[in-house]
DNA sequence: TTGAAAGCGCTAACAA
DNA sequence: TTGTTAGCGCTTTCAA
């Protein structure tokens, strides 16, 4: 590596010879400390965009306590709920002159703990945000607990109060889809529940299920088909969506946990011949861009990601740090053509 | 901030004070230098374990000249290449014990370079990834290369020479669709090209129209529609898409730039009461999550997206510097439903 | 093969 | 409001 030589880049004490001040005047200006005179910051300001000067991040790191590092702890294949969650945490950290570091890992690795030792640990990040599952893992939480890392969940499901928590108004969701439903005339369903350590899981089906009987739907008219990793029967997606077939009944509505779970059943609805959505109304939860493509366009329940990301940034970036809190985003329902009764 | 106080994590000093070393021992041992005694790796090793240590990279960076930082410089809106980019190349950045940076910004931003001295400049990454369209911006090149940072470019059309460029093979792809159109029995195309300051447009688009010249193919029944900035005719995807109907004779075969293009020209075909595949067939180019979801799927070309970013960060991570050169990789023709002529 | 000294560029704490 | 001093935890260079 040569390159360091190449050009030496602007220091502090390079802008303070310029500006004719001391580095640490510098310093203040460009953290945008109060206690600097009018004249001063100017003057400060000119030697700066002489010099072409730019803050070495890691020399702030290791004199300071911040790192300007939001980190991104994800356990997951690919889906539009995390893509758009990088893209959109990515730009609301730039807003904020932090950056982001994606630590993407494969499904079904052993620990998350030793993945945070292994990885974040040793960019000593200022924040991480923590999607289910990982905001789960009471002992990853320890960990970053122990190491002074702060940390923002995104719908744990377990101890909501430990960190500052954001979810989704999933059952506001679920209800205004089975209000929709219902109106529609649709009076037979299928609920096809995802993983159920997912907090939201839960959440959309008991707020789907409770909306639909209030409306004076019968319980025996309500079918639940539920992920579960430790049953054999519907351990897979594909198993999940066979069972949706398995003594399905006509005219029903099939409420998916998610669009990708939905765009199955409507694929093998297809493959069965039936005719959609005269024979059967699907409906999904995230909005994702599958969603817009399929035939017939699905309904679906579109969660404020880019929301959920600001939220999480602006959390972690904050200083000093605010007390825990339960922050709730509403969603909306977007209906399309898939659950049109006619 | 009173994290930092709660718990010291440990040094090198803590750890050499444990082995009975120098900290310059363990500094060897975690560098992996050779020039360490097999006795004394081990005695570190242990002490290593028994403080938790992890080593401190901002402090590395300042002292050293790496900071294990690679960044992805984006300016894009949602798609499928890219969602996949991030996730790869993060893991693949693991794997070397670096970290992803990620940088997104919304299209149509003033300028690239801005971005970078605001942005990334700051946390002096050790290699840059840079997809299309910012492949392309020679001042930003100009300014990575005066700051001494490398960079990798994704399907450069200009200066290819300039750095390290890695290519998918889009010849290939688009010409194994024409064969397989052809094959099929269509005999009448329409070319979709996508932003043609993107490389792989000309290309997809000069290798579809020579095979199927090469196969017999009279010119008159290639339709080529391009989307140009410049142009006001075709400056967004829904004038593109809506000119592929306008003129439209029976019995097209349609190749789109990407899956997205593909998709909204399928959605647009069933709006107007087209029977696909069997008035009009339509293929796309990525093999996103999309092309599975549509009726009838989507015939596309998948690209070695994984294999794109593996190379990118081995490429960026590897010491020393390996000279610039042009990779390419292999992509693949995925037939589907939406190309079947019944 | 190992150790000692110097310093990377910044901020914290204090002094003026 | 501004300046001074002393590190942050590592790598580099040089010496042993």
């Amino acid at each position: 590596m040569d390159a360091k030589n190449l050009t030496r880049r602007a220091t502090l004490d390079d802008v303070a010879a310029v500006a004719g001040v001391s580095p640490k005047t510098v310093s203040r200006v460009v953290n945008g400390d109060s206690a600097v005179s009018e004249k001063t910051r100017a003057k400060v300001g000119e030697a700066i965009a002489e010099t072409g000067f730019q803050i070495n991040q890691a020399a702030r790191a290791l004199a300071g306590a911040r790192s300007f590092l939001i980190g991104l702890f994800t356990i997951n294949g690919s889906s539009y709920f995390f893509s758009e969650l990088y893209r959109a945490a990515a730009r609301e950290c730039k807003a904020s002159a932090h950056h982001l570091v994606l630590e993407e890992y494969a499904a079904g690795e052993s620990s998350y703990i030793s993945l945070y030792e292994k990885g974040l640990k040793s960019i000593r990040c200022d924040g991480v945000i923590l999607p289910p599952p990982v905001c789960d893992d009471l002992a990853l939480l320890d960990a970053l607990d122990r190491d002074g890392v702060r940390y923002v969940r995104l719908a744990p499901k377990l101890e909501p109060e430990r960190s500052t928590a954001i979810y989704a108004d999933d059952h506001v969701g679920a209800a205004d889809l089975a209000r929709h439903l219902w109106a529609q005339g649709w009076r037979r369903f299928t609920v096809v529940v995802g993983p159920v350590d997912h907090a939201s899981a839960a959440v959309r089906r008991d707020a789907f299920v409770d909306t639909l009987l209030g409306l004076g739907c019968a319980r025996s008219e309500i079918r639940l088909i539920a992920y579960e990793r430790s049953n054999k029967a519907y351990s897979t997606m594909a198993q999940l969506v066979e069972a949706v077939f398995d003594g399905l009944r006509e005219q029903e509505a099939v409420f998916a946990f998610n669009d990708e779970l939905a765009t199955r059943v409507m694929l093998r609805a297809r493959a069965r011949g039936l005719d959609l959505p005269r024979d059967l109304a699907i409906a999904g939860f995230d909005d994702s861009d599958a969603a817009k493509v399929t035939w017939p366009t699905l309904t679906t329940v579109r969660q404020p990601v880019a929301e959920l990301a600001r939220l999480a940034v602006a959390e972690l970036t904050a200083y000093p740090a605010k007390p825990p809190r339960i922050i709730r985003c509403p969603v909306k329902l977007i209906v399309r053509d898939s659950t049109k009764l006619s």
